[in-house]
DNA sequence: GCGTGGCGTATGGTATACCAAGAACCAGCT
DNA sequence: AGCTGGTTCTTGGTATACCATACGCCACGC
């Protein structure tokens, strides 16, 4: 019964320039070591708008909508920057997250369903049956999987994507973030004893579990990663 | 001593039309009641570029931050419009206010000298001299002003940011929030509380009570609130 | 040798003209 | 009267040309 009507969608992409240069441009400087010494944290329009193949006006749209968002920095008459994360700032930042998914652990004791949670046994068990860290890279990638589990079963569209937000800035430091198997296996027991909480409904415990296990990150960071 | 350094700083405006632009806009918005039936939503670009005096460009510029902010929303080829936030996304607003608002209290407990944490008594005084209430715009306003130095206090200029946002679109809903007095004595007392656990560097005890006071305002809002 | 001033260049900011896609209106047919 | 097709107007999107200023180079003079 389907296929009855002819499905010519996908013709034009649809997409203004604008949304496309932003897309382009921010994948590019996730997919970019902004940290390495010799990275290019200048960029300039007309330059840019003749690879793009696109003209300024779009592309100053997209550049002012990343520099909204902290990804980069515009000055007038001097240039584009990308911007380099302050270690203070990336701090603020696993603070704000830390408040953020604790709400969020909150939240989801309360409207989350046991269904629901159950989504979360596959990200914590599939840990414990890896080696442990084997690739740094899994480690981290998982970790936040496991935490935007959470934040999602809170239902708070806001909160989600506002740590969405904090998640993409602090990409660049997880490589720099060194994960030590101590950290991972504390990490697991820490995610086991959330998923407990969560499914045992009890609101507060959830909530400061979470809470405290992203300070501790936070601490973490703060002791053993070097910035700036 | 001073003054034998000329200053002549304030020669030029100084910011960019777009930045001017901006801030019309958003205080133009902000002062308009947006909830009123016979509010125009409705904005043009080229009307307003020769009501303002400049371009489309740096217009549009503002514009799109605006949009960006959640304040406006612009449709290709349609408008642009001035948004009414729904009751939900209010809700979650103020969701994450007490999620941060209760860590920048944490925070407070940590890092916050005494003299400083004096400053909220007179924001608190001032209440309980005054006639509860008087005026519904005074209790909202010194209301704000109270917790905005708590967030100060937490010394985490991202939550500051953050939190300012927050406040901006909540604006418009205060002014249909009936502030009974029975709530305005309430809050008083939970103000005092919250000073007197942040005073005793009560951080556990004091990110409770911010996040419970808050949380009973969402409660409040949510039963007694109309919108949409 | 070094400071200084001018001039050229690079670069983001602004103005403006044109484009394309909806929406509304209207004529004409049934 | 109601539907259909097109024409026009509105409106945001895009391209492009020009503007203003910060920076750097270089010649000049002390």
């Amino acid at each position: 019964m389907a296929d009855t009507q002819l499905k010519i969608a996908p013709i034009g992409e649809g997409l203004s320039l604008k949304a496309r240069a932003y897309d382009a441009l921010k994948t590019a400087i996730m997919n970019m070591n902004i940290y390495a010494d010799e990275a290019e944290l200048r960029l300039d329009e007309r330059d840019l708008s003749q690879r793009f193949g696109v003209s300024r006006t779009p592309l100053r749209e997209a550049l002012a909508q990343l520099d909204q968002e902290g990804l980069v920095r515009i000055v007038a008459r001097r240039g584009i920057f990308i911007v380099r994360k302050t270690k203070t700032e990336i701090l603020d930042m696993i603070t704000v997250w830390a408040a953020l998914e604790s709400m969020a652990a909150r939240l989801a004791t309360q409207h989350a369903t046991a269904a629901e949670m159950a989504r979360l046994h596959p990200l914590v068990d599939k840990f414990s049956q890896d080696e442990i860290a084997r690739k740094l890279g899994e480690y981290s990638e998982a970790n936040i999987k496991f935490h935007q589990a959470i934040i999602g079963l809170g239902k708070c569209p806001l909160i989600v994507d506002l740590t969405n937000g904090l998640f993409f800035h602090m990409r660049a430091i997880r490589q720099r973030t060194i994960s030590e198997q101590d950290r991972a296996k504390r990490s697991i027991v820490d995610h086991k004893e959330i998923v407990a909480a969560l499914e045992a409904r009890e609101t507060e415990r959830a909530e400061r579990l979470v809470r405290e296990h992203t300070l501790r990150l936070r601490e973490h960071v703060d002791r053993f990663v070097d910035l700036d």
